[in-house]
RNA sequence: GCCGGGAUGGCGGAAUGGCAGACGCAACGGACUUAAAAUCCGUUGGGAAGUAAUUCCCGUGAGGGUUCGACUCCCUCUCCCGGCACCA
């Protein structure tokens, strides 16, 4: 017998594959397809253990989904730009793009070992520039649809680096490099309008298969809410302030307004110098705050009072102006009305400021009105305090005080989105340069499309410290404008790396091709991706970008498409001691040593086996051995089926024929249904384990041996390919197993002759018997009541009512 | 603080209203071997009774509910993980 040589058989399948180009995808119209892929890599150093598992899952769906006679397209490239390549030019002083092109080399090696079904052709390298000069192409069609903007937003800033940081560069409220405290510095940074497609984006109906909480997350976060806006007046100043409140029911219950302090008329405030000092001491402070996740939750509400007054239309009361940390200048007019009786936010406030508490609507649980409140009532109730109003639900008050303003023009009903527009500005230099040209006669030029790509200079040099580069370098900087052919200057901001990653699977689609983005005919044909599959990780920001580049691209007529991605698979982390893999936490193994010593087969099987693809994956060494174990006892069967000698008997072959058929039908379920692998290969395992017991018994024909057992090798390879591969050559047969048909079931090897089924009294099971299949419920409490283990229950006591669920469980209620 | 997910043997997990613990790991016992490794076979949720076949009780984070029947559905609580932009 072989030894199971897993190297030299890797190595030669891989080749094979590579010379034969069998996962080259073919534009084919009339066939069927399928487009499975998995989220690109970001081109770090290495891959990991999270990537083999993700590729590896794309690889079973990918391999098939061609055996069931999909013409498939399953591509790779790398997610090439972004800080990491910075931050390595500036420990390890080599340039971002030969970093980057390193690792590319890299994860190439790396991914060709894994064997993966990849169409290799139809790579993508996002920092190449017959790559991100579409990234720019497009941008210039948004600009021409107004879909893109400059406006003044805050970053987080480091003083004495001089530089704009990332949330992740802030540690702490400073800055990673030098450790000073962070501000917040106000940049002109172009955006794109998503908020206009909000409304579009909220529509789920052009996806088929999402993870249901990926679809709450976007839901949330685009968060749209009903609401009034109410018309404030501020006399002295002569404005009018517009708040938004999804509780218009309160409005009586207002004693003050606060502004953001990044509201316009914060300034028209500061013009008219009362309280000025302490107004701007109060907005240097905040400055301070940063815009991380942690310095939000931590930051502590506080506020000042302008020494203005509002009015409040409905009742003519004057109320004062605050300004508060906590307001968002982001979310609805960036000015609220506060109802500290009826909000617990307003009421800490307002008990922290002295300010007053005023009830409006009343408790049903309430005796009277109290005349202190412990806490804000956030209930339903009956209005009081509200002038002509009192009585009224406060439901229904809504409605009425919301019509009032509109025929008042003091407000009017409103709809808000927590979803804001895409900051596309990047203060760095490894991006795609917005190709923008600021001129001192014609104002802000777009590159004209003839003239892209705006090539990314090679000569930089980059520190981590001050502006761009991109400002240093006169021979990008300084420019000519396009229209009047004067001096001017380039724009320096570069894109968010999620503007590549938006669009990246179209180019994927069609090939070879320079003179446009993509290829219209190939890509309506490809798209929308069947199968993605990626990390949760990425439920909100990539996922809603995609689809929201997508509906912009659909508007303006380039795919017939609406969604990128027709079905989701989220993965878990692959984890280590009960924490994620990382260099830090020294727990991290490595792919390629795991390659080395089993084999890419093997790796593949365990991680595909430790848990369904949802669910975290816990590394275990001893694992690995037991799918390890498996692998072998595969191979060294397949040996002892290829000198296999018997006639064996009619009953043998129908046993396995049997075993084969229910294996085969519920492997195909698992994957079908909800690609619990982990149950398909158990499924796999119970069979290698009954189908070794019948050799040893010599059970079973030769001829009949051999047709199950290439039904298993066929049903095996989309797991482990190359072991299957040479099974199936050594068995006699040409080509590769992805041109195999998938194998089919033969129904009535699926029906048992004799089940077992449970029996039960009142509910606690007693018993178990056997029952030809289709018996009578009956016939089966006939049976059942003859069973020793059951009639003994049943002396002196009489059935109630019997529960009989075919072929599973009797249940008899005795008394 | 808000949103989402989760809790099942010594461990990874299986069962989504019908026999809890498939499959694998670990452990223990045995076979082979001079010996070890590898391999193969068997046992394995906890407790109690019995020489034994076997039988009974308990058991899916805690408590309650719905149901003939609940790991599964509903309510309350505890703990863990992930995401986040104080969303008015």
């Amino acid at each position: 017998m072989e030894k199971y040589n897993f190297r030299e058989i890797e190595e030669k399948w891989q080749k094979r594959w590579e010379e034969e180009e069998i996962y080259r995808a073919k534009f084919l119209s009339d066939k069927k397809k399928f487009y499975v892929l998995e989220m690109f890599p970001y081109t770090s150093a290495q891959i990991h253990m999270g990537h083999v598992r993700n590729y590896t899952i794309g690889d079973v769906i990918s391999r098939f989904f061609m055996m069931n006679g999909f013409n498939v397209l399953h591509p790779i490239g790398y997610d090439a730009f972004g800080m990491p390549a910075e931050n390595a030019a500036i420990k390890q002083k080599i340039h971002p793009k030969d970093w980057t092109y390193k690792n590319i080399e890299t994860i190439r090696k790396q991914l060709k070992k894994l064997g993966i079904s990849y169409c290799w052709e139809r790579e993508v390298i996002t920092c190449d520039s017959d790559y991100y000069r579409w990234n720019q192409y497009f941008f210039l069609q948004f600009y021409k649809k107004g879909l893109v903007y400059k406006k003044l937003s805050p970053a987080n800033w480091c003083p004495s680096c001089k530089t704009v940081l990332a949330n992740e560069q802030v540690v702490d409220g400073v800055c990673w490099r030098c450790g000073l405290e962070v501000e917040q510095k106000e940049l002109s940074q172009w955006f794109v309008k998503i908020t206009e497609y909000a409304e579009k984006l909220l529509d789920f109906s052009g996806i088929k298969n999402w993870p249901e909480r990926v679809i709450i997350m976007q839901k949330n976060w685009i968060g749209k809410s009903y609401g009034t806006e109410v018309h404030f007046t501020i006399p002295e100043l002569n404005k009018e302030l517009i708040v938004f409140t999804t509780r218009p029911d309160t409005l009586f219950g207002a004693t003050y307004v606060v502004l953001s302090p990044r509201h316009p008329m914060v300034q028209d405030i500061l013009k008219k110098g009362r309280l000025k000092s302490e107004i701007e001491k109060f907005l240097l402070k905040v400055k301070g705050q940063g815009l991380t996740v942690e310095a939000t939750i931590k930051m502590e509400k506080e506020g000042i009072y302008t020494g203005f007054d509002a009015i409040n239309p409905v009742n003519n009361e004057k109320i004062p102006v605050w300004i508060g940390n906590y307001v968002l200048m982001e979310y609805g007019t960036g000015a609220i009305m506060a109802v500290p009786a009826h909000d617990q936010r307003d009421f800490e406030f307002a008990q922290k400021y002295k300010l007053p508490v005023k009830i409006v609507i009343k408790n049903p649980e309430w005796n009277g009105i109290p005349e202190k409140l412990e806490a804000a009532y956030e209930g339903e109730g009956k209005m009081i305090n509200s002038g002509q109003f009192n009585g009224l639900s406060n439901r229904e008050f809504m409605e009425v005080i919301t019509e009032y303003l509109t025929e008042q023009g003091k407000g009017r009903k409103a709809i808000c989105y927590s979803l804001r527009d895409w900051c596309i500005s990047r203060q760095r230099y490894w991006g795609t340069p917005i190709p923008i040209i600021y001129c001192k006669n014609c104002g802000t030029v777009p590159v004209p499309e003839k003239n892209l790509p705006v090539t990314l200079p090679y000569n930089v040099n980059i520190t981590g410290q001050g502006e761009s580069p991109l400002k240093n370098l006169p021979e990008f900087f300084h420019c000519k404008c396009p229209q009047c052919g004067g001096d001017a200057e380039r724009e320096t901001d570069t894109m968010d790396t999620f503007m590549d990653s938006s669009w990246y699977f179209l180019r994927y689609a069609s090939g070879d091709i320079k003179d446009k983005p993509f290829d219209k005919e190939e890509v309506n044909y490809w798209m929308p991706v069947d199968q993605y599959i990626g990390g949760i990780e990425h439920a909100i920001l990539h996922l809603l970008y995609s689809r929201f580049f997508i509906k912009v691209l659909n508007d303006l007529g380039y795919v017939n498409f609406k969604e990128p991605f027709k079905n989701l698979l989220c993965q878990g982390m692959v984890i280590k001691d009960g924490a994620k893999m990382s260099k830090s936490k020294g727990n991290v193994v490595d792919p390629d040593d795991m390659i080395k010593t089993y084999g890419v087969d093997t790796l593949r099987l365990f991680i595909l086996f430790a848990a369904p693809p949802e669910l975290d994956l816990e590394w275990s060494e001893k694992g690995i051995e037991g799918t390890w174990r498996f692998i072998n006892r595969v191979w060294n069967l397949n040996s002892n089926i290829l000198s296999y000698e018997s006639q064996g008997t009619d009953t043998g072959d129908i046993n396995v024929e049997r075993i084969i058929n229910k294996t085969i039908n519920s492997i195909t379920e698992d994957i079908t249904k909800d690609f619990h692998f982990n149950t398909a290969i158990a499924k796999m395992m119970e069979f290698v384990n009954n189908l070794s017991k019948s050799i040893e018994k010599k059970e079973c024909s030769r001829e009949k041996l051999v047709s199950v057992w290439q039904r298993f090798i066929k049903t095996l390879s989309p797991f482990t390919p190359h072991i299957c591969e040479e099974m199936w050559e050594l068995m006699g047969n040409k080509g590769s197993l992805v041109a195999e048909k998938w194998p089919e079931i033969n129904e009535e090897y699926l029906i048992d002759e004799n089940i077992s089924i449970a029996v039960q009294i009142n509910g606690k099971l007693r018993g178990r018997i056997t029952i030809p299949a289709g018996c009578s419920e009956k016939d089966v409490v006939e049976m059942a009541v003859k069973e020793p283990s059951i009639s003994r229950w049943l002396k002196d006591k009489t059935i109630l009512k019997k529960i009989y669920i075919q072929n599973k469980i009797l249940n008899l209620i005795i008394k």
